[in-house]
RNA sequence: GCGCCCGUAGCUCAGUCCGGAUAGAGCGUCAGCCUCCGGAGCUGAAGGUCCCGCGUUCGAAUCGCGGCGGGCGCACCA
């Protein structure tokens, strides 16, 4: 019985040979073992260029030295050769039978992992509806945790609301002084899809009204000075509580929170637990952290300079801060108001199980049916998703554990390093350095709008907006909700959907309910591969016809090259051919480059989860499951199976089809891109 | 001013962490491929001062230094 083989493995029992041999031959050993990727497979599976290392310290030609290494090595199991390429690389042959017959065994459950793995995503303000910046932000933060799931941590999804911030607060003043809006009834009666007493409705719902209203009220701030006064008494108000202002935030801020998870839900995104901003006051967490501030020293009170009256973290002392004009950051104005960075920090501490506090659970059933989405077009797994939110009050007894982490990720883009840094600071002084440590900032770059889809936008969607003369010039421009500008998700979703609708009946006879939901798996499979696509640290320069395109490096080739496999497995079914030879041991011998390239890629797919994890570098995820696309679209046209007649040639590709099957949806799954039943 | 990110084919991007084999892919262009598991596919061609300079090295797209161009930060906003 031969032992099963993965690809980790191997690479570990090789480096281990390598360095055996290394001190057998020279008594030295070698610091590092770099194997990597021979450009091609006639090269070999695995390649170092370790004699290069060694050339210069045993003055002898890389050649020569590992021609040594290849004769005195010793293979370990699946390996099958060790040979000399290039000006001195040592290249490894694996055991192509061997390696084919461990992928095809069931997959071994990954390990368990000590801690718990806090990812923190979306954190959309509830007041507007979103755009596709939000949703790198959640594709991003969902395929960390599910990437991060599939290799044994725990995790736990956290989506922060701040429900009383100056944006909702804005909203509200616009509704108020803008819609005649006077109750939290009244804004009840528009989240169901009704009117605004003044009449004015959108037929995507409350959210989308919002868009037009927040807009609006950002412009009106700017040409009417009484007006900024009305954000400082919404605000209040909402600070005071117990009045109708404070009420109608409230049911705005829920109704678009249900708006937003809808939106993600369509799209596969769940969250376990969304905490309130308002929570955090009630709940008094910075006067916990505060107080734990002021006993380290590190958080002092000015008397005079600039900052005469405030509250500020000191950070002129340390290292990380050094250089800057003004380190000292403040954390409670002279007004005696607390700013972001300081709820921030009492916020980061909870996650940890460090502040002594928690708030109180109760489970949370958004409205699906948000105008824009309708309750069907929720991916079951988001539905039947278990979600809670912290409660105002009371709450729930027996609620899961939350917070507590070993590990907080907080995905949050490039602009807010400067105030992620200033949090982890802030834990560094109160004394937990590990947590410092542990606290993760997942940045990545904004996505944009070129000018021309910026001008596509206004005829596509009837807007109405404008780019000022210098914001044509540039090469972008951000996409802003106090502008008005952007592109909602919902909206750029309609049309995937009418594109891959069209798609779709210009393949098949007739519209039915498996065309319906193919066609959204489409769709979604489009828009997340394709904010997935890019490194991190790259902007994204919006384009319509980039993103509407279902053809080359795209999600729909993905999930086309999964079809096509389905597809041979259901014509073997049906010719009774599926059985065939499927008992019978797999020859050793005949695995071509086309069989074995695929096989190669599927049994990376742990390592290369484990990279992206390591450098939060998600797009290499993508980028292998396209790799391996590529490789199966090349495997489907020189060999078929279904008209194979030799049993023993089919036996080895249709054995290969089924590995990719498997990793193929298993990187879909780690994509949270759905597979379609056809295409 | 200081800090971070980006600069690779006409366009959009991989490759840079950890230097190594002919610098890859998609789109676009051009030329082919359906009696065959459905062409959202496949095959091929053309297309490159890897922003510039200097340095380190047997070897640099990759490392270091200095520039240039673009973006983003450095609030009693979030």
């Amino acid at each position: 019985m031969n032992r099963a083989l993965s690809l980790e493995g191997i690479r570990s029992d090789v480096a281990t040979a390598m360095r055996e041999a290394a001190g057998r031959l020279w008594g030295a050993p070698l610091d590092r073992v770099v194997l990597e990727r021979p450009p091609a497979l006639a090269m070999g599976d695995l390649a170092s260029p370790v004699a290069f290392d060694l050339a210069k310290a045993l003055r002898k030609a890389p050649r020569a030295i590992a021609g040594d290494l290849a004769t005195t090595i010793t293979l370990p199991d699946g390996v099958r050769e060790a040979r000399v390429e290039g000006g001195g690389y040592l290249n490894f042959f694996l055991d192509r039978g061997r390696l084919v017959e461990s992928m095809l065994a069931e997959e071994p459950a990954p390990p368990e992992r000590a801690g718990k793995i806090v990812v923190e995503h979306t954190n959309i303000n509830p007041n507007k509806a979103a755009h596709i910046g939000h949703l790198r932000n959640a594709a991003l933060g969902d395929v960390l945790a599910r990437t991060l799931t599939f290799l044994g941590h725990r995790v736990e999804v956290q989506n922060y609301l701040d429900d009383t911030g100056v944006q909702v607060a804005d909203v509200v003043a616009g509704l108020q002084h803008g819609n005649g809006v006077r109750s939290a009834d009244d804004v009840r009666r528009a989240a169901k899809g009704g009117p605004l007493p003044d009449g004015a409705s959108h037929p995507r719902g409350l959210a989308y009204l919002c868009w037009d209203v927040y807009a609006d009220i950002a412009k009106l701030y700017e040409e009417n000075e009484e007006a900024r006064n009305w954000r400082t008494e919404v605000l209040h108000a909402i600070e005071a509580g117990d009045n109708e202002t404070a009420r109608i935030a409230e049911v705005l801020a829920e109704a678009i929170v249900s708006a937003h998870l809808a939106t993600m839900g369509r799209l596969g995104i769940a969250y376990d637990l969304l905490p309130r901003e308002s929570d955090i006051l009630r709940k008094h967490f910075w006067s916990r952290a505060f107080e734990l501030l002021k006993r380290s020293g590190a958080v002092v009170f000015e008397e005079e300079g600039k900052h005469s009256g405030c509250w500020v973290l000191r950070l002129s002392e340390s290292t990380e801060f050094a250089g800057m004009e003004e380190p000292d950051k403040i954390l409670v104005r002279s007004n005696g108001t607390i700013t972001y960075t300081a709820k921030d920090i009492a916020y980061q501490l909870w996650k940890f199980g460090l502040l002594g506090a928690d708030f109180d659970y109760e489970p949370f059933r958004p409205d699906w049916n948000s105008g824009a989405v309708r309750e069907e077009e929720i991916a079951r797994e988001v539905r039947e998703h278990p979600l809670w939110r912290t409660a105002h009050s009371g709450g729930v007894s027996n609620h899961p554990e939350f917070g507590r982490a070993t590990t907080v990720i907080n995905v949050i883009d490039v602009r807010q390093s400067y105030l992620q840094k200033v949090v982890r600071e802030g834990l560094r002084v109160l004394g937990f350095p590990d947590e410092a440590g542990k606290s993760v900032h997942f940045s990545y770059e904004m996505v944009a709008l070129t000018p021309q889809a910026a001008r596509e936008l206004a005829e596509k969607f009837e807007e109405e907006y404008r780019l000022s003369p210098e914001d044509e010039k540039k090469p972008f421009v951000e996409m802003s909700g106090r502008k008005g500008l952007g592109v909602k998700i919902d909206d750029l979703v309609e049309l995937l959907l009418e594109r891959s609708r069209r798609e779709i009946a210009a393949r098949r006879e007739g519209a039915d309910a498996a065309a319906e939901e193919d066609a959204r798996a489409i769709a979604v499979g489009a828009l997340r591969y394709f904010l997935l696509k890019f490194g991190r640290n790259k902007l994204i320069a919006f384009d319509f016809d980039e993103a509407l395109n279902f053809e080359g490096d795209t999600g729909p080739y993905l999930q086309y090259s999964l079809v096509r496999a389905d597809n041979i497995f259901r014509k073997l079914e049906e010719r009774g051919l599926a059985a065939a030879g499927a008992t019978e041991p797999l020859p050793r011998e005949g695995w071509d480059d086309d069989l074995w390239a695929l096989t190669l890629d599927a049994a990376a797919i742990p390592e290369v989860a484990e990279r992206a994890v390591d450098s939060l570098e998600l797009s290499t995820i993508a980028r292998h499951a396209f790799g391996l696309a590529q490789a199966f679209n090349h495997f489907y046209h020189r060999q078929p199976i279904v008209n194979e007649k030799d049993p023993v040639v089919r036996a080895r590709r249709l054995a290969v089809a089924k590995i990719f099957r498997r990793a193929m949806s298993r990187l879909l799954g780690l994509l949270g891109i759905p597979e379609p039943g056809r295409m």
